[in-house]
RNA sequence: GUGGGUGUAGCUCAGCUGGCAGAGCACUGGGUUGUGAUCCCAGGUGUCGCGGGUUCGAGCCCCGUCACUCACCCCA
């Protein structure tokens, strides 16, 4: 081992689960692909206020969460948090929203950076695929992003996942829903986060976080005593009209996401299988934020699913993908002018699409055919000088143990009919 | 930032009120000089996280420290 290790709340991806991290990536972007979103990257860094004026000054993400970068000695730059305002902020400057029809539509796959303590579900390095519609306030659009996750989710297996709905109102009836509810959590008797939550963020008092009684000891509020009717009359009607009854909504009037830029409709898809942690992914509206962040007004929508929670939700529910094996022949040299000629061999295999691998490092042909076994290879390919004097190869069914010789000049045409 | 749990072989873990370092799997070699997976035999498996203390004697008790992990908080 050696001295030194991952950072904390980082880890490796290692071969072994590779294959599931790369089929849930490609799970969520496939149905993304297909409905004209195009794909995007941007920085994994960033001028530090894209996040503070986007995400919000207020938010834990960006008060206490960001991984902030020194530059020549003043803090400037920010690893990404979240997708979204990037991706806002690179459509902006390319002028995507006035080259383009709109609704832009992009999509994005990358590492996110939070500073946080880490836990299960919640790394300080994470995965997401994220989508963004930006530029159109049709609330079709809300509805095919939830039907687009949805679809994702289900072509991996997902099973007990569900999907949480609110309105968080717009630019009209939020303040003065804030307000009121301002008022009414001020007559109340909070913890000191309750109170600090209250008068920077009061909406995210609802989000069943609150406690209500005496300080710390305190038991949760009970969302019947909050009033959370306060936004109704909203377009929260709008997603479940236009999606057509194609997937299941829970109404959570206490839903309220931790970034600010969120206006009308807000999603979060859960799931129990995470440790404490329940998101695996979740979006909404953000009809402000370009102007927000110095832009012309362009209502938009849009989601980021955490690929390292649905590859612990995958887990929880059991849900096994079939990873092919990686390598379909090895090879077994028996001496140095077998190495030569196999070596050409699994060369021309892997030219011919065949995945080969080669017995390296000189060993014994006992720990050969161990490696070959281990590869997990359904074929071994064995020849030694009494084969290659006749121009033969053996091959070898490592499932049954059967072996047969194979005309070296006929192998690529012998295999590629034993693998169909 | 706060609290709980855990650190012993490559991996998963036993180890009793303090008395000689353990099991399974994995690994290496041999049984088979040209055959894996099965079977048999032999064998490394180790600063017991690190530092100090108590004791004739510490994996075990005490103090400190680090790491991992779970939870609070927050979110993907």
């Amino acid at each position: 081992m050696s001295s030194f290790q991952a950072p904390k709340g980082t880890y490796d991806i290692l071969p072994a689960d590779a294959a599931t991290v790369l089929a849930v990536r490609e799970a969520i972007a496939a149905p993304l692909r297909r409905s004209g979103y195009g794909y995007i990257e941007t920085p994994v860094f960033e001028d530090v206020n894209l996040f503070s004026r986007g995400v919000g000054e207020s938010t834990d993400i960006v008060s206490k969460e960001m991984f902030t970068l020194t530059k020549r000695g003043s803090e400037e730059l920010a690893l990404r948090p979240e997708g979204t305002a990037s991706v806002l902020r690179a459509a902006l400057q390319a002028n995507l929203h006035r080259t383009g029809n709109l609704p832009v539509k992009l999509w994005y796959s990358g590492s996110q950076y939070r500073y946080e303590r880490p836990q299960k579900g919640r790394y300080r390095q994470f995965w997401q695929v994220g989508a963004e519609a930006i530029g159109a306030e049709d609330p079709a659009l809300d509805a095919e992003l939830i039907i687009l996750a949805d679809d994702a989710y289900r072509s991996l297996g997902l099973r007990n996942f569900r999907i949480l709905l609110n309105s968080l109102g717009d630019k009209q009836c939020r303040p003065v829903y804030r307000a009121a509810l301002q008022d009414f959590l001020s007559g109340l008797d909070l913890d000191a986060d309750t109170v600090r939550r209250a008068e920077l963020n009061p909406l995210r008092v609802l989000d069943r976080q609150a406690r209500v009684g005496a300080g710390a000891t305190g038991r949760r509020a009970d969302a019947g005593r909050l009033p959370v009717r306060g936004l109704q009359g909203l377009p929260r009607a709008g997603p479940r009209a236009a999606h057509g009854g194609r997937v299941s909504f829970e109404d959570d009037t206490k839903l309220v996401r931790g970034l600010d830029y969120y206006t009308r409709t807000t999603f979060e898809f859960v799931h129990d299988g995470l440790g404490a942690q329940s998101a695996v992914g979740g979006g909404g509206r953000y009809d402000g934020l370009s102007e927000m962040i110095g832009g012309p007004s362009l209502p938009s929508v849009g989601w980021a699913l955490g690929v390292d929670r649905t590859v612990l939700a995958l887990e929880a529910e059991g849900v096994v993908l079939t990873a092919p094996g990686a390598t379909d022949v090895f090879a077994v040299p028996l001496g140095e002018e077998a190495r030569r000629v196999l070596f050409g061999a699994v060369t021309g295999l892997r030219r011919e699409g065949i995945r080969a691998d080669f017995a390296y490092g000189g060993k014994g042909l006992k720990a050969a055919m161990k490696a070959a076994d281990r590869s997990g290879a359904r074929f071994a390919l064995v020849a030694g000088e009494r084969d290659l004097a006749e121009g033969l190869v053996q091959l070898k069914d490592l499932t049954n143990g059967d072996q047969t010789p194979v005309a070296l000049d006929a192998l690529v045409a012998t295999l590629k009919e034993k693998l169909k």
